[in-house]
DNA sequence: CATATTTTGTATTGATCGACACAGAAATAG
DNA sequence: CTATTTCTGTGTCGATCAATACAAAATATG
């Protein structure tokens, strides 16, 4: 017997299905990224811990055997689902704080955006940022704490690495403590996070937002810290 | 068969032990406030969901039927010890905020006090708050999710009165919008709570806290509002 | 003392949890 | 066609969930 044959990787990273090369036998008889989808939006409502494998098959349209023939488990498929989620609603939040020229503009976008698209005021999703609230929940899951964990810590890095750009093309003077700003503006997309669960309207989140750049002015704008 | 004796009021009321009248059987074995303090711990830091009667009764050292013959189930238990927590620890992030002088002293000992509380440092306390981190992971539990939401709408009525207290004594213009500020105060705190559960330093968020100052006093102090 | 009342410890309850066995169905490969 | 491979649907696994039944133990009352 040949142990031949153009074997593909053996898929050891998760998260990405092989390529979508169309198999041997029965063919999957549902769409695996619109699963997701709805799965994400369990998960990302519902929580890990609260979200069960009889609300996702029903979610899905799919039962059990073709969830874990598909996704492997219940932590593997929250995995993918954040990843999902990121891919898929990350733009809305951080869209213009990319395109922004600079990086009060950024700045001011991200959490002008956030009051927007944290409130649901984008659509049809579930309020909260799925990433900020899975903080809470995930413990005792070490492997699921570590995945959201980095995502959150991404998101501060891009934070600081696009306010030392600001300070090298001269927007931000040296003496501003980076950290602190963006720690700071972390603080406040998170708790926009919670108080979008809270039922909170965007107007509400937005008018938090415009004092926040009244903070970031002060900073920024303001005397050298003390 | 009289059905006299001094029947203590039936305790309709829950979270409030009857007076602490030895009644006519055996003796608890356990000390209920210790039992309850151990429970708001467990609960505090892993939340509702993922914290099993298993979990309460290790942590509490009972077995089941004393539990649930003291507290009447899982959902009760819980609100008692969200009373519990609020009575034994809301003091360390609000002690300061009553007895301060001016609104500004007031919300600035808030956030600085929250910024040593959430992070653990004022004695072996879970980090974060309790109430606040409650905002997830209560869904689907309609009545809980009541208790936590008014627990957290009580601290911004908080925040509001003082600022409204301020107005009339002529710390703050009238022309201030008193809600958008008590909001922006609430989104720091909250924030301030997901951080600390994802590992954030004092040190951290005391400088956060800080910026937050800014954008009180630049919405304060500063010209009245666009 | 005897009796009533309450708690404690052991052992379960039915329900639900995540995960899977198995056989039939649907596709490709030879 | 037959053989092989993969997916679907039913049914169920052991573990754990929240919540109790039951009887022995411990106190108060009479």
């Amino acid at each position: 017997m040949q142990k031949s044959g153009p074997t593909p990787p053996p898929t050891d990273d998760r998260t990405a299905a092989p390529p979508p090369a169309r198999g041997r036998g029965r063919p999957r008889a549902f769409d695996r990224e619109a699963a997701l989808a709805q799965a994400t939006r369990l998960f990302w409502s519902k929580g890990y811990e609260a979200t069960s494998i009889a609300d996702l098959t029903e979610a899905m349209g799919i039962a059990s055997p073709s969830l874990y023939a598909a996704f492997g488990s219940k932590e593997a498929l929250y995995v993918e689902a954040v990843n999902h989620y990121r891919k898929s609603y990350e733009g809305l939040v951080w869209g213009r704080f990319f395109t922004a020229g600079t990086a009060r503009e950024a700045v001011m976008g991200l959490l002008m955006d956030s009051a927007a698209t944290l409130t649901g005021c984008r659509g049809d999703i579930p309020r909260g940022c799925m990433v900020t609230l899975s903080a809470v929940g995930s413990e005792g899951h070490a492997e699921l704490g570590e995945v959201v964990r980095s995502a959150r810590a991404s998101a501060v890095d891009i934070l600081t690495e696009r306010m030392a750009r600001a300070v090298a093309e001269g927007e931000i003077p040296a003496s501003v403590d980076l950290h602190a700003l963006a720690r700071f503006v972390q603080t406040v997309q998170a708790g926009m996070s919670i108080l979008a669960r809270d039922g909170a309207e965007r107007a509400e989140l937005e008018a938090v937002a415009e004092v926040a750049m009244l903070g970031w002015d002060a900073r920024v704008g303001g005397r050298p810290s003390p």
